[in-house]
DNA sequence: TTATATATATCGGATATCCTATATAGATAA
DNA sequence: TTATCTATATAGGATATCCGATATATATAA
């Protein structure tokens, strides 16, 4: 149900793993934590089957590693080649949204 | 072929639509001249498969409209509802990506 | 006129992206 | 022990997104 002013648009898919690489680069988290992370920020939380396998890519993709491990839970860091990976990213996303954000 | 810095990461898609918001939210443009914006900001400019069928899809949505046309060219502008959309897209994309840009 | 360059248009399909549904395992409470 | 909650895991598939190939029309140059 969408007012008038609230027309939809621009879903922003394909920017997942850019957010999880730049929430871990703040600080280790766990699955969990990053989808409120991103609950917050976007309005809509992930779904785990959303989340997990995003993170087993950016780890098979020698961009994360597994921490630490606590009962089932697992806390995710940023290997240097996953920070180097995401100041990349970010450089690139500075300049194609130059601007943007007034 | 990548060095060993470059890791390929995150290849934004899904961003098209809201970038062509953007521009057109700065002044009319045709589609040649958003490909070229596009091209000199993510460094990769979309081909005419890409940017004429995201032209279609926003002025269907009635996002857009032709405000002049010189021959072939089409020059195209943001309708009151696409400015709405923009605004409501930008402000979201705002506090999604907080504190990525330095 | 003919050739070339530019701008737009669209189909069909390859791929990426994400979600639903389901399953498993550890922690904790009853 | 049993039940419940939380965190993780993955297959399968729906959809979105984009690109290559191709076509058309206009303008311009030779």
């Amino acid at each position: 149900m969408t007012r008038d002013g609230d027309e939809e648009c621009c879903d922003m898919r394909g920017m997942l793993g850019f957010l999880i690489l730049f929430l871990l680069s703040k600080k280790p988290m766990h699955g969990q934590e990053i989808a409120d992370e991103l609950g917050k920020r976007r309005g809509e939380r992930p779904s785990p089957g959303t989340i997990y396998p995003a993170l087993k890519s950016l780890k098979d993709a020698g961009f994360l590693s597994e921490e630490e491990k606590i009962g089932k839970t697992i806390i995710y860091n940023l290997t240097p080649r996953g920070m180097k990976a995401f100041n990349v990213a970010k450089r690139r996303f500075t300049k194609t949204f130059l601007g943007v954000l007034s």
